[in-house]
DNA sequence: AAGTACGAAATCGTATACGATCACTTTCAC
DNA sequence: GTGAAAGTGATCGTATACGATTTCGTACTT
């Protein structure tokens, strides 16, 4: 019995976790759109509970630079202010930089095979124009690099950047194929400088490119 | 009227922030030591208000890393399990080193002269044997290299390591002055560098290996 | 007609109250 | 005497209620 209890109250969590969750995914997904209005009160009706537990999920949000949250005038989803844009990518271009070159001596032939079968389906992507699932691979290619980064710290970093990512990018940022392409080419070296147990400098400054890469990328189309 | 009114509403801030501000410096200063159990109602009866603010301002240090929270248990003030202590001395030396190669570009002559006059206060403490102002006077070294810092998230990733590092230290680790020594020496030479505006990869380098010469330190002198 | 002042509605901020969960102590059976 | 199980106390989690602040609309004055 005391199985079952737990395995309940273990599953839906606390409601206070339940809000974050929920709102965290409709910012994600665009469903909250940067600038949307969060109304403590109307948030707590539609899902079903009080107003405190929702206050809580939103300070957190707002903790991670997803939501903006002003004293007695509200929150609203975080805009997407081209210069935080660039504060949020070149940021992660340092974190996963790190992450990658700490992770690089811990990571097996397994991995990279991995890694690379999902490069290759990122590939394929390209040829029928599919950039929601080439963004999925994406993050898988990236989190096989990760899952045994020494340093859950910096992982976090990394998490903290893709989600914040995600709520820009479902808006305005859009994919750009010429700049996949060149993503594409750039994991498969990555890839092989992994393999070849290449110097942590050489694989953090590569790491590092590769997201700069997509940042001017994005930049470049901004300006059209 | 309207001025005072403003002027009073501003000051203290909100209650769960007048919270967070007295727990925080209760846990950085020392008087909440690791381990020390923070539970709600005793903290909203000790500042004088009710258990919601307090409440998440204890989640918002959570979410720091200053405190740990188990559901339907409460919260403590986080431990000082070394190998956390290696993974924020590990992340500050990334996020420090992209930040001082970032800033270097954007440090005048006068800014440079004020650190270097740090620095040299720094340097006394050493003959008085000072550490609390030795602590003090070396945030503030980084703080004018930092300052016109042109990525705010990073400039906010350091000053969460700084926070977790001042409430991990005033407990357990403590300082080394030969190590003190050196770090002296570093700022100097660091300042050269930016002096002479070395390039980027060079000044992030240095300021890498200056945070990790210390955690190199404070590991060599936990061993004993 | 434009600007300002007033007022009402909406929303946030916090206190209080009650229910749920967990740790600890005591008791009972073996 | 040792083990488990039930009961008790403490603490967290959330709902509800009320006060504080802001915003927006409206009317009034110039």
């Amino acid at each position: 019995m005391t199985e079952a209890v737990a395995e309940l109250a273990a599953a839906p969590g606390s409601k206070s976790e339940q809000a974050y969750q929920a709102v965290k995914a409709r910012i994600i997904e665009g469903t909250y759109t940067p600038g949307y209005r969060l109304v403590l009160g109307s948030i707590a009706k539609d899902l079903g509970f009080s107003v405190v537990p929702v206050r809580e999920a939103i300070r957190r949000l707002e903790a991670e630079g997803l939501v903006t949250f002003e004293r007695n005038v509200g929150a609203t989803v975080a805009g997407i202010d081209p210069t935080e844009y660039l504060y949020t990518m070149q940021t992660l271009s340092i974190v996963e930089g790190a992450a990658t070159a700490l992770s690089a001596p811990l990571i097996d032939s397994v991995a990279i095979a991995r890694a690379r079968a999902v490069n290759e389906e990122m590939r394929e992507c390209l040829d029928h124009f599919d950039p929601v699932r080439f963004t999925r691979l994406n993050q898988d290619f990236h989190s096989v690099l990760f899952e045994h980064c020494p340093n859950p710290h910096i992982l976090d970093l990394v998490h903290r950047g893709w989600n914040r990512l995600a709520a820009l990018r479902s808006s305005t940022f859009r994919f750009v194929p010429g700049r996949a392409h060149d993503s594409v080419d750039e994991h498969e070296a990555l890839l092989k400088l992994i393999e070849t147990g290449a110097d942590a400098d050489s694989i953090e400054k590569a790491a590092r490119l590769h997201r700069s890469a997509t940042l001017d990328a994005y930049l470049a189309q901004a300006k059209h």
